[in-house]
DNA sequence: AGCGATGTTCGCCG
DNA sequence: TCGGCGAACATCGC
C-alpha cells in the first residue's frame, strides 16, 4: 500500500533488517521491474553493503557507496526478510542473499513498481521532477510549490511535482480534514487555510506512519475506513460521496467538504 | 467474466 | 504552459 506513510515503514523495516550486511547474490527473478541492465545492476551491487536509506516521497534511496539504488513500490510493492529460500513470498521479483544467508525480496504484485540505480539522489529527483517531500517540506516550500497552481485541490495533492508522497487514498484524508472540496482549485485558498492544510497534511501523514499503513487501526473520525463503501461520514453522519477525478476515484462528504470559488 | 486497484507516464486537447 | 482526461503498463481478487 505505498503511499508516503508506507513506504517509510518499509524504510524503517529495511533499515532494521538489511543495512550493513554484505551482499552477497542477487536473484532476478522478474527483469521488468528492472530500470537498468540485469548483469550491469549485479556488478554494481554484489560484495557491497547497505550503508543508510533516505526517502523522498514514495521513492526509497539507499547509499551502496558511490551508487544509490533506488526503489519505488507501485500499487502492491513490498519488502520481505526471512532466512530459508522456501519462504521466498509470491511475486518476490529482486531477491538479495546476504552474506548472514538471510534474503531480503522486493516484492511487486503487479509490476508496477520499479527498482533503479542512480549516481545522485538531487539527480534522479530532479529528473523525476519531484517536488519537496510532503512529510519534510516546510511551509514556505509548499507556498512556493503551489505558486500559481489553479488545478483541483485532489489533484494538486497527488502531482508529485507539486509535493512529493501523497496518493489517492491520503488526499481523500487529507482533503476530508481540512473540509476542503476535492475540486476546489488550490489556488483559491487563503494564506490561512493554506497554512491548515499544510498542518493537516503532516498530522495525517505522521498518523499513518504510526499506524505502519494498517488502515484498519486508523482514528475515528477518518474517512479513509469508508473510502470502500459509500459509507456515514463519521463527522456529521452525511452520506459519503464518489467522485471520479482524472480517472482515479476519491471519496468525500460533500456537507463537511464545502468548495470554495 | 469483467472490472477495478494505494502509481507513473504519455499523448491529446481546451 | 497548465491541467484535465484517458490509455497503457501487468496481475489478481472480487
Amino acid at each position: 500500500m505505498p503511499e508516503l506513510p508506507e513506504v517509510e515503514t518499509f524504510k524503517r523495516y529495511f533499515d532494521s533488517t538489511s543495512l550493513n550486511k554484505n551482499i552477497n547474490e542477487i536473484m532476478v527473478r522478474d527483469n521488468r521491474v528492472l530500470n537498468v541492465e540485469e548483469n550491469n545492476f549485479k556488478i554494481k551491487i554484489i560484495g557491497k553493503t547497505f550503508n543508510s536509506s533516505q526517502r523522498h516521497g514514495k521513492y526509497l534511496f539507499v547509499d551502496l557507496n558511490s551508487i544509490f539504488l533506488v526503489f519505488h513500490f507501485g500499487m502492491t510493492g513490498d519488502f520481505e526478510y526471512f532466512s530459508k529460500i522456501d519462504e521466498e513470498p509470491t511475486h518476490s521479483r529482486i531477491l538479495f542473499k546476504f552474506q548472514n544467508d538471510d534474503y531480503l525480496s522486493y516484492i511487486s504484485q503487479r509490476m508496477f513498481g520499479k527498482v533503479d540505480l542512480t549516481e545522485k539522489v538531487e539527480t534522479f529527483i530532479k529528473e523525476k521532477k519531484l517536488g519537496p517531500d510532503a512529510f519534510n517540506m516546510t511551509f514556505q516550500d509548499f507556498k512556493s510549490a503551489l505558486k500559481k497552481r489553479s488545478a483541483y485541490a485532489k489533484s494538486a495533492l497527488m502531482d508529485q511535482s507539486i509535493v512529493a508522497g501523497i496518493g489517492n487514498i491520503y488526499s481523500d484524508e487529507i482533503l476530508y480534514q481540512a473540509k476542503i472540496h476535492p475540486k476546489t482549485k488550490i489556488n483559491k485558498l487563503d494564506e490561512l487555510k493554506l497554512k491548515e492544510l499544510f498542518d493537516i497534511i503532516k498530522r495525517v501523514l505522521k498518523c499513518g506512519i504510526e499506524k505502519k499503513g494498517e488502515l484498519s487501526t486508523y482514528p475515528k473520525n477518518y474517512i479513509i475506513p469508508y473510502r470502500n463503501k459509500k459509507g456515514i461520514c463519521p463527522k456529521c453522519t452525511g452520506k459519503i460521496q464518489r467522485l471520479e477525478i482524472s480517472g482515479r476515484h476519491g471519496f468525500f462528504c460533500p456537507s463537511c467538504q464545502i468548495q470554495i470559488n
